[in-house]
RNA sequence: GCGGGAGUAGUUCAGCUGGUUAGAACGCCGCCCUGUCACGGCGGAGGUCGCGGGUUCGAAUCCCGUCUCUCGCGCCA
């Protein structure tokens, strides 16, 4: 039998009555009645109720322990009367009637409360995480990492996915976010880097023939942190495929995404929540653009942006007609059922696009047979009924370039979703965003770069290299986007040397620059490669969205703060001298 | 690097346009209570109002600087 416990704290029942049993746990609660004492003991389980009187020689000393003090406790279980029933608790039939006790490790006073729900600062939580890992929330939001985790890693094998494990000291890349650099000691001047993802390893474990590959794999960049990006590592499903076109491994995949989901769609909800079947709607990059004004849509959102461009085109409205003349165009957004919308509502969203940097947000109401509205007795009849606007329907206008254009009629898209509540809460959404280009204009240098993975292969291969506009080129690169969130970017890869240079020529890399970067990944392709691609859902957004989280270090177990800084551990932190020199290395003095 | 919000008891917060003794709740300490489950009741301790400077007869409150946390922008192939 084991020492400190015979069952845990949510296993006892009516079935055990009249058993003699030990419990050992935390002390959740403590309701003191005088010669009464009733303890709450906690562990990973349950919830146990634990009872002692003024009979028990032990009582004064039961009586005086804290919060959150270890204990082991053996006694009886009893069952309660019907009127003290716990209908809350799993355990809330019974009591354990203590009969004899031992601290096994007393608390302090604690800075933070461990049997409350109640929001505390972040700086307290983090600095104390193993308490706030302790408190109910967060225990079941790791438990949940687990039960995603592991569920992931049955259905990738059952697939027939092979699971890998490859280098954390590896290579700086030259593309992509900051490196995390690891100084060498054996060669003083040169520097590790820790993985920005296991891109190229996938790729070489794909050309030494695995065939499927996949791993919960860490991923390491040095980037500002985001309410949905914690700085420094997060963990991705990396899995990818060989002889597979793009459909292969949407297929592949799919299933994986939409069981994890469906498995756990009752998490901390009320209600299960509804998740989109599969195969997703795959929308292409430009039209996800055009119609929801962002890259990452939010399909549960209902409105829809449309071109209204040749409506304003000539006519009175100037300020308008002036700017498409200059090659702007405008884009409306049509909500329903606005009749008894006050004018307020119109001119707070006015407001807020002025906050936004906006001009203002001009609008075109229908009620009653007429169009009201700022904008409406400058547009002809004509012009109007092109709007197709039904009995209480209201537009908003959006004018200014294409880019610009899309990217704030994308938030007038949210904000009147928000306003207007018509967002279904409870539901995941998924869709593919394919056919993204395979370069874009940098802005600042004006030269053409890789718009995402350069090891993707474009569409067309050679050929569209050779002849197309680069910046017409599209790539067999794709996302998967889950409520307006990002879960993963995915690829069929570059396999052949020769595309492989020509791609990179194009954004500016010569064949010797392509060669002394890549070395290892070129070799590989030059001794037969198989076409491959996949992808990688990012896991802790994937947990957060199930857990119905805003902020991804509530299923994070040891999270940095904003800052990249550990609280607990006290990382990132100084180090002795006598470290740096055998490092080479030598610190600057800032000041 | 830039912008918004915040920093008051161990913790979460209140504290108006400046006014003399800075409050509440939870926690902590003491006393009372044998059926609670966020038990209850009575009493108590606990504060350099983030830090530094300024204005003022007087600053938690107003001004300037600075530090910290957080949200966003930049960044994130």
């Amino acid at each position: 039998m084991n020492t400190y416990r015979t069952h845990y704290c949510s296993d006892l029942s009516i079935q055990n009555l009249d058993q003699d049993v030990v419990l050992s746990g935390w002390i959740d609660t403590m309701r003191d009645h005088g010669n009464l004492l009733f303890i709450d003991l906690r562990d990973n389980y349950g919830i146990t109720q634990c009872v002692v009187d003024s009979s028990n020689p032990n009582f004064e000393q039961i009586n005086a322990l804290n919060h959150e003090t270890v204990i082991k406790i053996t006694g009886k279980v009893l069952k309660r009367s019907s009127d003290t029933i716990n209908t809350s608790l799993k355990t809330g039939e019974i009591e354990i009637v203590i009969k004899a006790f031992e601290i096994l490790s007393k608390s302090d006073i604690l800075p933070l409360p461990v049997n409350s729900d109640i929001e505390y600062g972040e700086e307290v939580r983090l600095k104390y995480r193993y308490l706030d890992l302790r408190r109910n929330k967060l225990h079941k939001n790791i438990l949940l990492r687990n039960k995603v985790i592991s569920s992931i890693r049955t259905k990738m094998l059952k697939r027939g996915f092979i699971e890998f494990q490859t280098p954390i000291l590896t290579s700086t890349s030259p593309e992509g976010a900051r490196d995390y650099l690891v100084p060498s000691r054996i060669h003083q001047g040169k520097f590790y880097a820790l993985p920005q993802a296991p891109q190229q390893f996938k790729q070489l474990v794909m050309i030494a023939g695995f065939d499927k590959y996949f791993q919960i794999a860490p991923c390491f960049r040095d980037e500002d942190s985001r309410s949905d990006r914690s700085p420094g590592e997060f963990y991705q499903l990396d899995f990818e495929m060989s002889f597979v076109t793009q459909e292969d491994v949407f297929e592949a995949i799919e299933p994986v995404l939409f069981e994890i989901f469906d498995e756990n769609k009752s998490f901390s909800r009320d209600k299960s929540a509804q998740v989109g079947k599969y195969p997703f709607p795959k929308i292409p990059y430009h039209e996800s653009l055009e119609k929801y004004g962002t890259d990452k849509p939010d399909l549960r959102n209902p409105l829809l942006i449309k071109n209204c461009t040749e409506v304003f085109v000539d006519s009175n409205f100037k300020i308008f007609a002036n700017k498409v003349k200059k090659g702007s165009v405008v884009k409306g957004i049509q909500i329903t059922n606005t009749e008894d919308k006050p004018r307020s509502f119109f001119d707070k969203l006015n407001d807020w696009a002025k906050e936004e940097g906006e001009a203002g947000l001009g609008y075109i109401t229908y009620q009653q047979g007429e169009y009201k509205g700022p904008i409406a007795k400058h547009l002809s009849k004509d012009k109007l009924e092109t709007l197709k606007l039904n009995e209480g329907d209201s537009i908003f206008f959006v004018c200014n370039s294409i880019k610009e254009a899309q990217l704030f009629s994308g938030k007038v898209r949210d904000k009147l979703c928000m306003e207007l509540n018509l967002l279904d809460k409870n539901s995941f959404q998924f869709c593919w965003i394919v056919d993204f280009p395979m370069y874009e204009i940098d802005e600042k240098t004006n030269k053409i770069q890789f718009s995402h993975n350069p090891f993707s292969m474009p569409q067309g291969e050679m050929e569209s290299l050779k002849k197309m506009d680069p910046l017409e080129v599209k790539a067999y690169q794709y996302d998967i986007v889950c409520n307006g969130v990002e879960l993963s970017s995915g690829a069929i890869r570059n396999h052949k040397p020769e595309i492989m240079y020509k791609s990179f020529e194009i954004a500016g890399y010569n064949k010797e620059t392509v060669e002394k970067k890549f070395s290892g990944m070129l070799n590989a392709l030059k001794f037969g490669a198989p076409p491959h691609g996949g992808s990688a859902p990012g896991i802790d957004r994937m947990v957060m969205l199930l857990a119905d989280e805003p902020n991804i270090r509530e299923v994070i177990a040891f999270p940095m703060n904003q800052q990249a800084m550990d609280l607990m551990m006290n990382a990132p932190s100084e180090i002795e001298k006598d470290r740096l020199e055998e490092l080479g290395l030598k610190l600057i003095d800032k000041d």
